[in-house]
DNA sequence: GTCTATATCGCGATAGAC
DNA sequence: GTCTATCGCGATATAGAC
């Protein structure tokens, strides 16, 4: 007959979920062990079972959060089956994909605060969320400007830069930073402006 | 005759100067009031009797620092004197003077790295920021592109935007993430793209 | 105002029973 | 593996002499 209590791998992920909780609220610096361990039920002695230190911790729950938020950006595949779609409607998509996931799911914001905020102390955890999550969407975007035949694109990953970057700054400001009632702006005025920058290029193409 | 101690202001700017560098690399709460008291040679006590807490400390330099950085960003008169020079030389050298600022002076981008580490927990020195820096950059430009006579941006607020988040978003991945191998990009390309796009809207204009 | 010395607390990490 | 209890340290903040 089973036991009332959680097993090893439960309390293994007790432990990591009320990591990530702590980390991305406190930041590295801030973050409490105990309050990890009673928030994950458990004994201070059993996270240090698991993780050798609090600096291993922080790296272990950073790295699984980055790799878990790779499959809400968009891959390179998705932009191969909608190649024939007009530009327009493609780069809208894209652009509110972008601005939605991380305004849904609040762990999203939070890393991106934290990866931020612990660049300076730990440069490879910046480094690992540029490679599997910022390259991936601009790796994305400028092979989709290079080969998409209804744009003509001087400079494909300038472009996909423009994009991310300009999606990125309003993330930042208008919700790490507080930014609503400071500099307003509607999310649809910043993607169409976009969207009419990026595809007017195409006019520059003869005489 | 003088002595040869530091008067009151004298230790009063040394404790700030301390307390700047220490909370820029350290973040707010790794920062150590133990450490700012020696390195500006002073005990803790003379720390305490001028700044009632470390969170009153912090809130002095930060304000102190968003000020002072002020006059570095690019104010609306300077636009005005500008108004007839082509537009293309005019943002290219407002986008190259927001990009070189922060890179010649790192204390920008510990600034810019502290205040979004800290802004969940001091949202008011964010808002700050925001309104003393970024707000008065958006409005100059938007100002500009209202009214420059050789563009006819469609959404000038929106386009400032795209504007100056590309250039953030630019500083934060190369500087801050440590970025420069992962995902590399000169910046006159970044810059280039960027006055393109916008000074392509004019053939926009009509037939 | 400024110092030395200290109070008080919470931190990361560990020892040892079970 | 997991617990309780604790160690040693460095943190913020303060008392009291000068």
């Amino acid at each position: 007959m089973p036991v009332m209590v959680m097993d090893v791998s439960s309390k293994r992920n007790a432990i990591l979920d009320g990591a990530i909780a702590e980390f991305l609220a406190q930041g590295y610096a801030a973050a409490s062990m105990d309050r990890i361990a009673s928030g994950a039920g458990v004994s201070k002695a059993t996270v240090y079972s698991h993780f050798a230190s609090k600096d291993r911790l922080f790296m272990a729950i950073m790295e699984r959060l980055v790799l878990s938020k790779f499959a809400d950006i968009l891959e390179p595949s998705q932009f191969a089956a909608r190649m024939n779609e007009p530009p327009e409607r493609l780069l809208r998509h894209v652009a509110m994909t972008m601005l939605q996931v991380p305004i849904q799911d609040r762990e999203y914001l939070g890393l991106i605060r934290t990866v931020i905020a612990e660049s300076g102390r730990f440069p490879a955890l910046a480094q690992t969320f540029l490679k599997e999550i910022t390259a991936v969407a601009l790796h994305s975007l400028a092979d989709y400007f290079r080969h998409c035949p209804h744009l003509h694109i001087a400079d494909p990953e300038a472009t996909a830069r423009i994009f991310v970057g300009a999606i990125a700054h309003y993330l930042i400001t208008q919700y790490l930073l507080s930014g609503a009632e400071i500099i307003p702006l509607e999310e649809s005025r910043l993607v169409d402006s976009l969207i009419l920058m990026i595809t007017c290029q195409k006019t520059e193409q003869g005489p």
